[in-house]
DNA sequence: TATTTATGTTGTCGGCGAAAACATTGTGCG
DNA sequence: CGCACAATGTTTTCGCCGACAACATAAATA
């Protein structure tokens, strides 16, 4: 008997010594268990057990348990910067673009809270030391930037610095996902908490719109 | 020879078996900790250590390390009442107010990034739990809309919902502030980046103001 | 003074992140 | 074909941490 786990589990499925997909899987297992638990609860060990591996393969991919997790942020902002992408290419009028791109924006951020939270919390402790993490950050946000540009072009944005106008555009959202995310949005009236997001996004680009007199 | 910690350090200063200030010692010394380290690395053990007292005597304080954090939390959320509450009463005009109040928010912000992170993170596990938190936050919120209530109420302010214009305004200072402190404000122009977040929270807050034909 | 209550200590358990030393597998080069 | 080497996974171990149970001491109170 060649392998105490065949043995042990009786089978003579070919478990082999390498696992031969440890990395993907570890990502996949992490983030389950991510929106299960939230961010700081993540172990290395149990999913090192959970995928059936000791305890330490998992620092043959990554260098740490910050490392992994920076993986998965990255990941995150991937995924934000397509949905918010879809959602701007299906307008043409950049304050349209605008509004559904937050919306999706604050859509992902209610869709996967623990991970947002991953991606904009603390917990990743030196999130500059991981070029792939900054990469897919700065590429998220180019999206909003692209929209700044255009409305500013096309004179629908108020007419001052881009990267200005962006990254106000992209504090309300962020403001918005954060508190509601974090149940700070208690609504007092009859409306429920989805319209009242929509109504504060909707105030807060207000203050982006060319007005008359600009 | 009745204390061994006396012959250890070899003087006959009284060292009493009770501290009679642990608490305060303990959220004292957790708050340098946190400055310094961050939220989530702060060890009670180390924290014990440090003071010169058992590893387990925290814990006559404090349910668990959570317990402590949310003390913590809410110590910081009545420190940013007290800051913004400030701000606001230097002024009349609502306007002016709102924009004051919020700026000595993200300043509150900026001057103690680790505690901000702690008390909007998701660090502290179920901050519904505690009672105190949860008073010393919606205390904090009642600045802002005190601010709105005032605001509309005058006529300065769109005439919505009171609830909704302060949770709007509350999300764009709370988007700027935690971009701020994660180092997303990278400034492009010459401004440094100060005049920049003021720029981009005057921008959010023009969304709030009356305007012609409301 | 005697009892109860608040506070601090010792000892211990299980879990975790991480490193060192070792084992196995696949790969490329002679 | 065969061998060295790199990649990947394992065993063992260390130190740290949060938390609990049992015990000790001081303070308050009756």
């Amino acid at each position: 008997m060649s392998n105490l786990r065949e043995a042990v589990a009786g089978v003579d499925a070919h478990q082999p010594y390498h696992h031969g997909n440890l990395r993907n899987e570890l990502l996949d297992k992490a983030l389950a268990q991510l929106k299960q638990v939230g961010p700081d609860k993540i172990s290395l060990r149990a999913l090192a057990r959970e995928i059936g591996v000791s305890q330490t393969a998992p620092y043959r991919h990554f260098a740490d348990k910050n490392a992994l997790l920076a993986a998965l942020a990255a990941q995150g902002y991937r995924e934000l910067q397509r949905v918010t992408q879809e959602a701007a290419d299906a307008h043409n009028d950049p304050s349209q673009q605008l509004c559904h791109s937050g919306n999706a924006y604050i859509q992902f951020a209610r869709d996967n809270p623990e991970l947002y939270k991953l991606m904009f919390g603390p917990v990743i402790a030196c999130p500059m030391d991981y070029p792939e993490l900054a990469e897919a950050g700065s590429s998220a946000f180019q999206v909003i930037l692209n929209i700044a540009t255009k409305g500013v072009s096309e004179g629908v944005f108020t007419d001052r610095d881009v990267s200005l106008i962006a990254h106000a555009a992209w504090s309300m959202v962020h403001g918005i996902a954060s508190l509601w995310i974090d149940g700070m949005y208690k609504c007092t009236e009859s409306s429920g908490e989805k319209s009242m997001i929509l109504d504060s996004l909707k105030i807060s680009l207000y203050g982006i719109l060319k007005r008359d007199g600009d």
